[in-house]
DNA sequence: ATAGGGTTAG
């Protein structure tokens, strides 16, 4: 009966000379075996696996590497109960268990399907009772623990395990670990071992080492690794771009995709969801629009798509991210999550959360991404009982534990609403132990109702965590210099000056044409800086009529009005509006990104600009946007 | 039989 399967399989009579059909069986083979062998290369696997039981009937041992194949078969199947199936068979006892127990081939194949199902101990189990391991057993180890999330640790005790049993790591071995690397320090001793054994060559290590140097910070590193390499593929290209692009060299990671074509290279969705990446970073939304067109050849590439919403988002164009959102063909969490902080950062809270119950409804279960940006939307809108209710009921509507981010969420919300005393007593009644983040969230809330003594407070607390901390010794300033406590405000200006913190220049850019134009505070280098401040004096004589006067409590030093004034009319943003006024496009936003947030004398300014040059202005700043338009900012005044 | 790149918050 299974003999004449295995003749329907092979096409030939039961009793007719076999051929050798098949490299790997033995010509004199038995035609059940060679049937077996043929199925498990082309399936169906139920086949397979039906005749796998008649060997074990016969007595007849199969192949090993037909059995691999099988392994690799319920892998692309994606039943892991086949696995099991066949793990019991060849491991199960019998002339055939006994024979299989010994085949490295065989175990090493169980244990990569086992890790590709994310079956880990299933895998670690076998791992640990196979009688005789090689490079890669290792290796397949190494591999799924560095891939698992939090169990790096392990992925490198076993690459030391290995290293001390004697087996020594290849190519394979070496791009595994490196995905586990967590330290500049381990890196170069890595990368150091790699060159030694003469591995460095390869392009997939290289491309591991290229990852990992850019993902410890390190771009300089990835670069040099790039640059030495004699050939490039896409993935290496790739790999640096998507460095660039992550650490927030947008335009570093656009300069090497320009090369990467001119290179000869096509790209891919790999590629291009980096460079959106890189365009959302750097607010390029024309640029971010040109790839948009490339993006949709590949209209079911979820990841693809969900970065080009982001992008549209994180570039203040809503109208394009809706009409994306509406139009995609599917949604997944991130796509959501996405939309609901992309129309909160835009001062779109109420219909955030409108777009909250919409996915409440119809979408797929909210994450802790989701609900950081539905309290974000709430504390940016004032929302604080709504905010309270989120927060007390995501435990039990979606099962989802309150984190770090969500409390500091609420310390935002309490804050921002005026609340500075239940922020207090949130922090400490919450269930972690107070870190910088949240100390800082604290400190901005009192700067923004000058309270200092509380700010004092918390800005010890973070100096206590991070003693050279520039950002709070800076708002500590402000919150003094708000309060005209020119001595305090003075004081911890000397603080940073002794510990030799510099505080960073305040930078705006926008894109015009292919070409992104930075200003900063206070520096008339730019080629245009003559037109541009005559602009200035143009616009700040027609928002003058409009009511607008310095305010100059936005300045940290103690100065005679006048030169504050000077120092307020040259603030980076400023300098950015007024070439915006001067060569934006009639009809077309200006679209302006800064490094820090946007003071109180500029926003007084830019409102009043949008109104009497009839521009919508948007200013992106490191945490949401302002939509300016006829007078009125998005935000409503509150951020 | 084992290996490399891409999306959401702060």
């Amino acid at each position: 009966m299974a003999a004449s399967v295995a003749c329907h399989v092979l096409g030939r009579s039961a009793h007719g000379p076999s051929r050798r059909c098949l490299h790997f069986v033995p010509h004199h083979a038995h035609p059940l075996l060679v049937a077996f062998s043929r199925l498990c290369a082309h399936g169906p696997l139920c086949h397979a696996l039906a005749l796998l039981e008649n060997l074990a009937a016969a007595g007849l041992r199969a192949d090993p590497v037909a059995v691999s194949r099988l392994i690799k078969l319920c892998v692309r199947h994606g039943t892991p109960s086949d696995g099991r199936l066949i793990h019991r068979y060849v491991h199960g006892g019998g002339s055939m268990g006994a024979h299989f127990a010994s085949s490295l081939f065989v175990s090493n194949s169980l244990v990569s399907m086992y890790a590709k199902f994310g079956l880990l101990d299933d895998a670690l189990r076998l791992f640990d009772g196979m009688p005789q391991k090689n490079v890669v057993s290792w290796t397949t180890v190494v591999a799924a623990l560095a891939n698992a999330s939090g169990r790096k640790e392990e992925a490198l005790a076993f690459f030391v395990a290995m290293l001390r049993d004697g087996v020594a790591p290849n190519m394979y071995t070496f791009s595994s670990v490196l995905g586990a690397c967590s330290t500049p320090r381990m890196l170069t001793a890595l990368h150091g071992s790699i060159v030694k054994v003469g591995l460095d060559s390869d392009v997939f290590v290289r491309s591991s080492l290229i990852d990992v140097y850019m993902k410890l910070g390190d771009l300089d590193g990835g670069r040099r690794v790039f640059d030495e390499m004699v050939t490039h593929d896409l993935i290496v290209w790739n790999s640096v771009i998507a460095g660039f692009a992550q650490s927030g060299d947008g335009a570093g990671a656009i300069e090497l995709f320009v090369r990467m074509k001119e290179a000869g290279f096509l790209s891919n969705q790999g590629t291009l969801t980096s460079v959106l990446r890189a365009c959302t970073g750097m607010v390029t939304l024309e640029v971010g629009r040109q790839v948009h067109a490339h993006v949709l050849k590949y209209d079911r590439d979820l990841t693809l798509h969900n970065a080009l919403l982001d992008m549209y988002c994180k570039c203040g164009s809503l109208q394009d991210a809706d009409a994306l959102f509406s139009r995609m063909p599917q949604r997944d969490v991130i796509s959501w999550s996405t939309m609901i902080s992309g129309l909160a950062q835009n001062g779109r809270s109420v219909e955030a959360l409108k777009v909250f119950h919409t996915m409440k409804s119809e979408g797929p279960r909210p994450n802790h991404v989701t609900m950081v940006g539905v309290l974000f939307a709430c504390s940016h809108a004032g929302l604080v009982e709504d905010g309270w209710c989120y927060f007390r009921s995501m435990e039990k509507l979606f099962g989802i534990q309150p984190e770090r981010e969500h409390c500091n969420c609420m310390v935002d919300l309490l804050g921002r609403a005026g609340k500075l005393d239940e922020a207090v007593k949130f922090i400490h009644e919450m269930n972690f132990q107070p870190d910088t983040v949240i100390w800082r969230t604290l400190l901005g809330a009192c700067r923004m109702h000058k309270n200092a003594d509380l700010a004092a407070y918390a800005a010890k607390e973070i100096l206590k965590l991070e003693p050279d901390d520039q950002g709070s010794l800076i708002l500590l300033s402000n919150t003094y210099a708000g309060l005209r406590q020119w001595e305090d405000a003075e004081k911890s200006w000397k603080v940073m000056r002794d510990r030799g913190v510099k505080k960073d220049p305040g930078r705006s850019w926008i894109e015009l044409g292919k070409q992104v134009h930075i200003f900063i505070a206070g520096d008339l280098s730019h080629p245009c800086s003559e037109g541009i401040i005559q602009e200035l004096r143009r616009l700040f004589s027609r928002v003058r009529n409009l009511g607008y006067t310095p305010q100059t409590e936005f300045v940290l030093q103690d100065l005679a009005n006048e030169q504050k004034e000077d120092l307020l009319k040259y603030h980076s943003e400023k300098l950015a509006i007024a070439f915006g006024t001067m060569n934006v496009m009639e009809g077309k936003p200006i679209r302006i990104m800064k490094n820090l947030r946007i003071c109180g004398d500029c926003h007084a300014f830019v409102k009043l600009v949008s109104k009497s040059e009839g521009k919508v202005i948007i200013i992106r700043d490191p945490v949401r946007f302002h939509h300016f338009q006829d007078g009125v900012c998005s935000c409503n005044d509150y951020w």
